[in-house]
DNA sequence: TAAATACATGTTATTAATTACATGTTTGGA
DNA sequence: TCCAAACATGTAATTAATAACATGTATTTA
């Protein structure tokens, strides 16, 4: 893509929560965040360079065991307030949907009774229903309570995946049902 | 990005259904299958080109009015298979399910009572209702008699956008709901 | 104690995608 | 008849993102 750069923001929201390291940003892609964002550890490290260059965040080095050097990144005020700047402004909603390569292959397959359909639909509903049962455990393990006060953010786009891929799921479960009559 | 060039794919999906020009294939993404794949016409052209070198299509010369001349691209058998292989090849669910700025914004929001919350939940929330709106014209208007024969390819991805907008939407009044108790 | 795995940080090469540049034709309406 | 909008096709510059290259440390476990 070529989007305005917003990997940078998301960094320093990251930051925002509690100093990290590169490493450690690079995991939290890989958590919830993960679910509507992703990096990897090749464009982040040259990022935190860039934004230190650019005075948004500052590091100091961190030994651990006998030469183990973490750099471990935080906030400048400069920093908190590009990231304040970003999450109060409008937010263009993106009008194509994301990029889906197993909706277009189906878009692809014309015919009802195409017999490659049942075994795609299946598999994919395998993956998903797995994935949003991953995800709803997630849900009762980190708000068993429900929507909390603090970490609300974190709450909305884990309810957000869980709704996300409940309809993906049910929408296979049609689109088969449909196929198979 | 740098994903497995599926726009090639979709390209040779596009012109087995019917032979066209590069105009009409950009037109084609800001259709139907622009809510699950984007290109311009800018990577369209080049890569038409390369698909013509790779033997996949051909096209010939159609002269309009005094000058204009189109290009209107078809398969070739080579084509035709790339494509039947592509069809039924395992597609790997992707992981991270796409990105989503506003989403990420949410995540950063931690307190529900932050005075930015419902504005934007709104905002996002007026769009995506509208979008709901449109797509379940295109339904009615291109499927009043539900899931057909033909182009059930075209049916289930339209319904798949509806999913996914009538989840987001939900999402987004759950949101607001959340946040103002 | 050896090996495997996780931790940790970077760079390089390549691809995918957008934006902007560039040019011209055809059609329909004011 | 002029003008705007849609039609039509390309290229160049830049950015975003992934995959691969490269290297080394710390911890756990067999």
């Amino acid at each position: 893509m070529a989007q305005r750069n917003i990997l940078q923001f998301i960094i320093l929201g990251l930051l925002d929560q509690q100093p990290r390291t590169g490493y450690e940003l690079t995991q939290a892609f890989d958590s919830d965040i993960g679910e509507f964002w992703s990096a990897k550890h090749s464009q982040i490290y040259p990022q935190l360079s860039k934004l230190e260059t650019a005075q948004q965040v500052t590091h100091h080095e961190e030994v651990s065991g006998e030469k183990l050097v973490r750099k471990r990144y935080a906030l400048t005020t400069t920093g908190k307030t590009t990231l304040e700047n970003w999450l109060s402004a409008d937010t263009e909603p993106v009008v194509g949907g994301g990029k889906d390569e197993f909706a277009v292959k189906l878009y692809f397959i014309q015919r009802p009774d195409d017999p490659r359909l049942v075994q795609m639909l299946t598999k994919q509903g395998a993956f998903h229903k797995q994935k949003l049962t991953h995800l709803q455990e997630q849900m009762t393990l980190k708000f068993p309570a429900g929507a909390s006060q603090h970490d609300f953010g974190h709450y909305l786009v884990l309810d957000h995946a869980i709704r996300r891929e409940k309809a993906y799921t049910e929408w296979l479960k049609a689109a088969l049902t449909a196929c198979e009559k």
